[in-house]
DNA sequence: TCCTAATTGAGACTGAGTCGCAGTAGCAAT
DNA sequence: ATTGCTACTGCGACTCAGTCTCAATTAGGA
């Protein structure tokens, strides 16, 4: 797919931006990251290569993270504190979106509200405040769980 | 003030309902938290108390902490995740509000918006979820940082 | 091809939070 | 007051995500 193929142009000019490598690693850890249509967390990423027969440092992992997400391939979303793993997804897939959390059954249901999001604009404009990212997170009941 | 004895006789009341005992530890670790105005995190908690010449071992302290929360004296508020300990904050002279946090300089700004609270709770209505608590919080840079 | 800075993996380390346990202490019934 | 039941405490060991160190390796420009 085109997409893919930008995006993994736009972490190469971040690399060579940076004066860092372009590794098989990195190649490696890029391609999945962006295979994985859902949140993942760092361990699952290394378990899926582990089982493709790529084995990649935990180091490693956690290091091209964070290199993608300053290339902008991959965002950070923290969900509840229940969990304490870090959570991750591509942004090629995923679009800006705010998270319900089921604390019954951990089901995550996406949303995004374009009243909210202005909403917030006014009140970081009153208050002087440059946004610069932002989560907003519900915590509840699914439909099934309660 | 009267507002703090009824918080105690609240945690009394939650204490009871639960065949909990309101030891002297317990006790103190209540008075301290009210007193504090401020966002806390557990070490700082403990090492006011220790500076007050209380000795109250880690493990209580977060035992008591999540009772004070159930009790509803205390709230749980994560921030962002550059902090990895958790903040908690009492909910006396603290009503709810979600966070502004710098990314510069680290200041919190706080804020409310009805409208913001009432389209959340139409979106929940939407996907049939039951709102139990939420956290919202925007990163940026304040005023004088940017 | 050479050279050097960047990278890697392994394992040690860190720090927040949890847990198991042995000793202690409220409290209700006797 | 004594007993017995249960909850509570502190301690230290433990867990687990994430970070760091370091020696060995490698990408990639000159």
């Amino acid at each position: 797919m085109a997409k893919q193929a930008e995006k993994l142009s736009q972490f190469d000019r971040y690399l060579q931006r940076h004066g860092l490598k372009n590794t098989p690693e990195r190649k490696v850890i890029t391609r999945e990251v962006l295979a994985i249509h859902e949140h993942f967390d760092p361990e699952a990423l290394q378990s899926r290569l582990r089982r493709k027969g790529k084995r990649v440092s935990r180091a490693t992992i956690y290091r091209t993270l964070d290199h993608l997400i300053k290339g902008g391939l991959v965002r950070k979303t923290s969900l509840d504190d229940e969990h304490k793993t870090s959570f991750y997804e591509n942004t090629l897939v995923r679009s800006h979106h705010e998270h319900m959390v089921c604390i019954a059954c951990g089901a995550v249901i996406e949303f995004t509200s374009d009243e909210i999001e202005s909403l917030q604009d006014e009140i970081c404009d009153e208050h002087r405040f440059k946004p610069i990212r932002h989560t907003h997170q519900i915590l509840g009941y699914c439909r099934r769980c309660h």
